[in-house]
DNA sequence: CTAAGTTAGTTGCTAAATGACACGAAGTGG
DNA sequence: CCACTTCGTGTCATTTAGCAACTAACTTAG
């Protein structure tokens, strides 16, 4: 069934990888796109640009751009500048999603991209009505949907997107990635269930985030209304996103 | 603090992705690299190929290669493709990984490589002791870490991908796949342990993996030895990989 | 032919974890 | 000061984990 072939033959040596520039191929063209993601009124957003020139000029696509070998460090900081220079949010949460690549994906050939995720704080961002509040613009994701048609194959790249943060809030973190610095423990529990779309139990629900160890009381510091006023928490320095034992 | 920038100037409607060719800036170096995982004698191992070529002839390396965009319908086929020419391992399981690209990784500049992870039946991989047998090589992969030091950052994407799946063995059925079809519960149950370096309880081991449903006797077939026979038992058809509701 | 040894597979029990729910606490507004 | 709302915790039935014992089915030694 497998096994280790006898040798690598010439072909297999012009094509070795990193050994020689390829002979015969081209090289694929390499972009880095993000997904943006962000509550609005409790509804999972994603920021969407519209393209200006061909392909696909005017619909709308993910942030996207190519790597610049001069200024970039990785392809982490070739997504943040992205992020930073396109839609002028700074130093969020970004992490790798995966690579998607094929002959399809792009008209003029074969390309590829590393897809990213980007969180941004709820309603930090104040939706745009001016010079470029027609080009770039919240969407809503629904029920693993967006409105318009996308460029590419955002479409898919997107849905991975939001399937992959809402396994993951299962089982970490994530959400405060969602929140302000400084919250209070019903605000993540609204974060969680919106995003998976379920109810959890109160109790149940601050007896895990207590396990779990991640946030710190504001000592003194409540959040007013015309109830009984919930204390504020924030998470504790050096802390990122944390791994639950069982999904939440 | 994040906002939406007022336009895209010049220079970024230069770099827009996927809009114009890129100006200024060369096309990095792409590659594709397989972390190839199996089990020999209880131990997970991993594929290494030598270099025969520079940069860093005479290094172990992962199995890795070019896209070939004629070929390649797209990047999973490139990893396959690249298992079976350099390998001559045909069709197991193949995940990607995720992308690595930096300026240091390679000396010859700016590369990205999409790392993918294939896992193949224990044993049935004879190691080869003919022609390529010094080019070609099983290495353990022991406390997360490896015998010989490894060519551009493949020690770092060679930990990358077994974190990667011993996170999840813990709440899939991944195993599978470092099995043959047909396999007894206990040699199922061997290779969770032996993967995640811990004993599991017997009684809860089977209870979960009847609840979870994905395997079916085969009927009156039973392993034999010098005690009580074993129950054979394979994959339901048109069934892969099974997510768990809790860890095993 | 039988007893000992080994692994397969199931069952039972106890302690801990979980899920559903209720209740007291702390504020506002009429 | 009473009704109302949300915050925060306590209670308790049910489920699950961890452990161990037990039966089943086979081989081999004597």
């Amino acid at each position: 069934m497998a096994g280790v072939t006898e040798r690598t033959d010439q072909k297999d040596r012009a094509s070795d990888p990193e050994t020689t520039v390829t002979e015969g191929f081209e090289r694929p063209l390499v972009t880095v796109d993000v997904v943006i993601l962000t509550l609005r009124a409790g509804v999972l957003h994603t920021l969407l640009m519209k393209r200006g020139a061909d392909p696909f000029q005017g619909t709308w696509a993910l942030i996207g751009g190519y790597i610049h070998p001069q200024e970039d460090e990785d392809l982490e900081a070739a997504a943040r500048r992205i992020l930073r220079s396109k839609a002028g949010i700074d130093t969020p949460y970004v992490e790798q999603l995966q690579g998607f690549g094929d002959a399809r994906r792009d008209p003029r050939g074969w390309t590829v991209t590393f897809a990213h995720v980007a969180l941004i704080p709820s309603d930090t961002l104040s939706p745009r009505h001016g010079a470029n509040a027609e080009t770039v613009a919240w969407w809503p994701v629904d029920a693993r949907a967006v409105a318009p048609p996308l460029a590419f194959d955002h479409a898919r790249i997107l849905a991975a997107a939001v399937t992959r943060v809402r396994n993951k809030v299962e089982y970490t973190s994530l959400p405060i990635h969602l929140l302000p610095p400084r919250f209070t423990l019903t605000d993540l529990q609204r974060v969680y269930e919106q995003i998976l779309g379920r109810p959890i139990e109160k109790s149940q629900f601050r007896r895990r985030i207590a396990e779990a160890n991640f946030l710190e009381t504001v000592p003194g510091e409540f959040r007013q209304s015309s109830n009984r006023p919930a204390q504020i928490y924030r998470i504790k320095t050096g802390l990122s996103t944390i791994f639950f034992d069982r999904t939440i």
